[in-house]
DNA sequence: ATTCCTGATTATAATTTTTATTAGGTTAAA
DNA sequence: TTTAACCTAATAAAAATTATAATCAGGAAT
């Protein structure tokens, strides 16, 4: 958390209360929240702060390259980690579990002549939990 | 195409006119169009085939598992392609490249024991073309 | 301290994307 | 041919995101 301050002053950002508040959400939270998840989170303790703002704040994170932003399903997931590392979504919780793996091609740095800056990687199926509790209805 | 139809037939979806002609669309576009372009170009040939029918015939086809959503940016992307195969955005011009590659991790079936339906990966990054045009910003 | 400037925030509107509804039409089976 | 099931079109509604304009906050210069 300090480092990424610190990174995104070195950056230029303007530190303001929302923006410092909306990372804090996020680097506490471990379930990849929606934007509507955060802001209704923030609400609780600024109550006038907008969802613009928020949109605004997730871009400029986003950016700086602070955070990631993850396509999966309807609304976009945000993730504090920028560690290469990759998601699992389950289709009987709809949980999004996060992989301590790496993808081999990505760390080559180039395929097929195109440059690769990042990946993201999406398996998707059913998790233990489900599997466990016959959720899984292949 | 004709497998494709054959399968459809088998698991009993019913093939309408309008089922077909997104279908034929999607097997002749490589550049994974989104549900607009899909039905816009539909328009052409069958002016009255509504968007809604555009989006539930691609559902009832992803469902059947004949075609693949890609979630890309904001809007969903189709690709007639089944095969295991991954994607490459490109910043520079917003193409979406076919990979042919195939996740060793996927070919396993799981996971930390959580079991594995598919994969989606997308490498983000600059295209072998904008990197010759000097569009790589980095 | 006051004014000015820049950029952030808020509130709201507008747009875009997706899903739901409903009435009418088609299809396939009995 | 009749029935039941399902599909389509048109429309409305909902959900998600972006744009706009007014306001506000913090520094820099006066």
């Amino acid at each position: 958390m300090d480092n990424k301050i610190k990174r995104l002053k070195e950056k230029g950002v303007v530190l303001t209360i929302q923006r410092m508040a909306v990372l804090e959400v996020l680097n506490n939270s471990s379930n990849h929240p929606t934007v509507e998840k955060i802001h209704k989170k923030l609400l609780r303790k600024y109550p006038t702060l907008s969802l613009a703002t928020v949109y605004n704040t997730l871009q400029v994170l986003r950016q700086a390259g602070e955070i990631q932003e993850l396509n999966i399903g309807r609304e976009k997931r945000f993730d504090p980690s920028i560690d290469p590392h990759h998601h699992f979504y389950c289709r009987g919780c709809e949980r999004i579990i996060d992989l301590e793996i790496s993808c081999p091609i990505a760390q080559k740095g180039s395929i097929d002549g195109h440059k690769i800056e990042s990946v993201q990687a999406i398996f998707f199926g059913t998790c233990a939990d489900c599997l466990k509790k016959g959720k899984d209805n292949a």
